[in-house]
DNA sequence: CTGTTGAAATTTTTT
DNA sequence: ATTTCAACAG
């Protein structure tokens, strides 16, 4: 390589295999890279030096798991990069975000109406659910699979690209007996979506594969990018693989990065075949594995080392640290859940009074609702927080609303949006809905076919004003926060009548309309919003972007992440792992990774907290459903061994480790401290 | 057919 | 809490 001032500064701080990896020519390349070992530093090398060495950005795809990382990797490329280098160009997104806008492109190619609307996991519900009672498969068989489950097999299907008779067997046992209307159902809705040209989270993936198994259009993808870089390669699945292998055969210029023991998302099909395999499909592949974990302290490396000790699959690794200083891990033992709560409120506030800010901090646990006590106690303590994961934004039902209406105005095919609209309008249900939407099922269908139709009494008054409005979207292009104030007139005095807190929804809707803002064409807003929604409060306009505010996560959204301070929530057997993996060995396994990613996550200080009495809650519901005692057991995963390396206390007698007394303010390794050996606080058992 | 009410059953993670 | 279904009134 040419060594010239720029080339040095472009790989200058990086350790040895991480150079190897950055300057790596363009043979199939995968890297294992270890929780905190620098990947993402690594792959902003690596790409940074290709645009250095003159690949042209926009021949660089660069997929990642989510648009935010997309969009800190080339900033981060940027900052590296010479003035005159510009990495702005380089494709980066999510697979299904590059999907869509390959398919916006090259789609008409292969006979795919590029006006396609793109259903979020709720609308696809919507739609099953629709052809379930079309071919009245849940007339006499009540215990028929409810749309979720239904869109949960399917998808798995198509991701695991394995047959429906595979995917009962492996993941749906309960259901093996209704392979016969499964398979009616899902051909059905297959030509549904064909029909109406909408386009289910799976079809980018898909058709992406089709677009790239077509001759010429395929052929043209492929030539476009000389590049392909994949982060959090472990949790790809099949279908991801098989587009990969299509857009760079022989792996040239291919480079996957990832790590087998932080794979969890099986349930999304991933496996960790792709990343063990890699070598296999791609025999000429070159592995750099990185090793040296520059996130943690050492105490805190050695729990999580002991934790995943008992897992890995392949690729050994020993992951270290020369962060020698810092207090061990606290194992926190609560007798309750209110307990837990109090003990985090009262760990966060030392830690912010030590100079942690709250953004430095995070509380993270195995599924959405474990929070719902630590939130209130948040609340009454006045602690500002963001969460992720949940709930989101994009989802709530005014908000699907709303959305529903230009969608409908997007593509007048789209039955889901237009059924959801129609059904708005009172006297309007779904027989009637469905009765109209069916006009609509012609070529070049516009709003003016439905001025023919008398409307039941009920909607007379609405339905001219509604008709105006739909057709004046539908010719109107752009100004999009204009095109919510015109659905907004309409909407506004049906919102009020349907839902309860009117006004919060209504602000809502005015914060849609600011993000709208940000968009220039409805296609392009749609997507967007569909495929990339904002995961948190934060990531809205008029977020107070200045104010400190402590992160809630569910541990899946954690990852990639890291915090100073670390409190990982409900450490039980039932909760993580979870009671309902416990007969599946492959699942538990998986819970095991997952604690793993949440132990990796913390930097400095890290919280494991369990409650001993705690009654499993349903949802957001508050009523007990198990006849136990509500005792639990702290988690298999803290095994002997690795509770050594711990630091047992009681919430109740908690004294703080010496590193957060003696910390400094923005410090980010704990000061050397004069380390007084203190005894672990025996701890009740049984 | 629409819209409301009540009863029964459910149980995670997310592009 | 939410989803689904059934029963019933208008």
């Amino acid at each position: 390589m040419p060594a010239t001032a720029a080339k040095d500064r472009v790989l200058d701080a990086l350790n040895e295999p991480q150079l190897e990896a950055a300057t790596h020519g363009d043979g199939p390349l995968l890297i294992i890279a270890g929780a905190g070992s620098g990947k993402t530093t690594t792959l902003v090398h690596r790409v940074a030096q290709l645009i250095d060495a003159g690949v042209a950005p926009q021949r660089i795809l660069l997929l990642t798991f989510t648009r935010r990382s997309a969009a800190d990797m080339l900033s981060r490329a940027q900052r590296v990069l010479p003035k005159n280098r510009n990495s702005g160009r380089v494709w980066a997104g999510t697979f299904h975000g590059t999907g869509a806008r390959l398919l916006r492109m090259y789609g008409e190619a292969i006979g795919l109406n590029p006006r396609f609307t793109i259903h979020d996991r709720g609308d696809s519900e919507d739609l099953m659910r629709s052809l379930v009672v079309e071919l009245k498969l849940n007339k006499d068989d009540k215990k028929f699979p409810k749309k979720g489950t239904l869109m949960a097999i399917h998808s798995f299907s198509v991701n695991a690209g394995r047959t429906l008779n595979q995917v009962l067997k492996s993941n749906f046992s309960g259901h093996a007996a209704r392979q016969g209307p499964l398979k009616k159902l899902f051909t059905a809705y297959e030509r549904r979506k064909q029909q109406l040209a909408v386009f289910d989270y799976d079809d980018l993936l898909v058709r992406w594969c089709e677009l790239l198994e077509h001759d010429e259009v395929g052929s043209r993808i492929r030539e476009r990018f000389d590049h392909v870089l994949v982060d959090e390669y472990q949790d790809t699945n099949p279908l991801q693989s098989r587009l990969l292998k299509l857009l760079r055969p022989d792996g040239r210029g291919l480079t996957v990065v990832g790590d087998d023991a932080q794979s969890i998302y099986s349930f999304r099909a991933a496996t960790v075949r792709n990343i063990l395999d890699f070598p296999k499909q791609f025999p000429k592949a070159r592995v750099v594995k990185l090793e040296q974990n520059y996130r943690s302290t050492e105490p805190l490396l050695a729990a999580s080392n002991q934790v995943i000790a008992a897992a890995r699959e392949q690729y050994k690794k020993k992951l270290w640290s020369d962060r020698r200083e810092g207090s061990r891990p606290q194992l926190i033992t609560c007798h309750d859940e209110d307990e837990q709560s109090e003990f985090i409120v009262g760990r966060i506030l030392d830690h912010k009074k030590a100079g942690i800010p709250l953004r430095e901090q995070a509380v993270l646990f195995r599924a959405s609702h474990h929070s719902i006590s630590l939130e209130t106690e948040l609340a009454r303590h006045n602690i500002p927080f963001v969460k992720y994961g949940g709930l989101k934004f994009v989802e709530a039902a005014h908000v699907k609303d709303l959305m529903s209406f230009l969608r409908l105005a997007e593509n007048p095919r789209d039955v889901v949006a237009g059924t959801r609209v129609l059904t708005l309008l009172p006297g309007i249900g779904p027989k009637k809905a469905s009765q109209l939407m069916e006009m609509l099922a012609v070529p070049d269908a516009d709003f003016q076919l439905w001025a023919a139709t008398k409307p039941p009494a009920k909607a007379k008054q609405l339905w001219p004003g509604f008709l105006i409005m739909m057709q004046e979207l539908m010719e109107q292009g752009g100004n999009m926060p204009g095109q919510i104030e015109r659905v907004l007139e309409f909407y506004q005095p049906l919102l009020a009548e349907q839902y309860d807190n009117p006004d919060r929804r209504l602000a809502d809707l005015e914060q849609l309309q600011q993000i709208a803002a940000k968009f220039d064409e409805r296609t392009e807003m749609l997507s967007d919003l569909t495929i990339d929604p904002p995961t948190s409060e934060s990531e809205l306009p008029g977020a107070a972007k200045d104010r400190d505010h402590l992160v809630l996560s569910t541990m899946h959204s954690a990852k990639g992440l890291e915090w100073q301070a670390v409190y990982v929530l409900h450490a039980s057997e039932g909760m993580i792992p979870q009671e309902r993996s416990f007969d599946d060995v492959d699942a538990v396994k998986e819970e095991r990774r997952m604690f793993y990613v949440a132990l990796t996550r913390a930097a400095n200080w890290l919280y494991v907290c369990h409650a001993q009495v705690h009654f499993q809650r349903s949802g957001y519901g508050g009523w007990n459903r198990w006849d136990d005692d509500g005792f639990r057991e702290l988690t298999r995963f803290l095994s002997p061994g690795a509770q050594q390396c711990f630091d047992r206390q009681t919430a109740s007698q908690f004294v703080p480790p010496d590193s957060l007394v003696t910390s400094q303010s923005k410090s980010r390794s704990p000061r050397k401290s004069t380390r007084k050996k203190r005894k672990s606080r025996p701890v009740r058992q049984g």
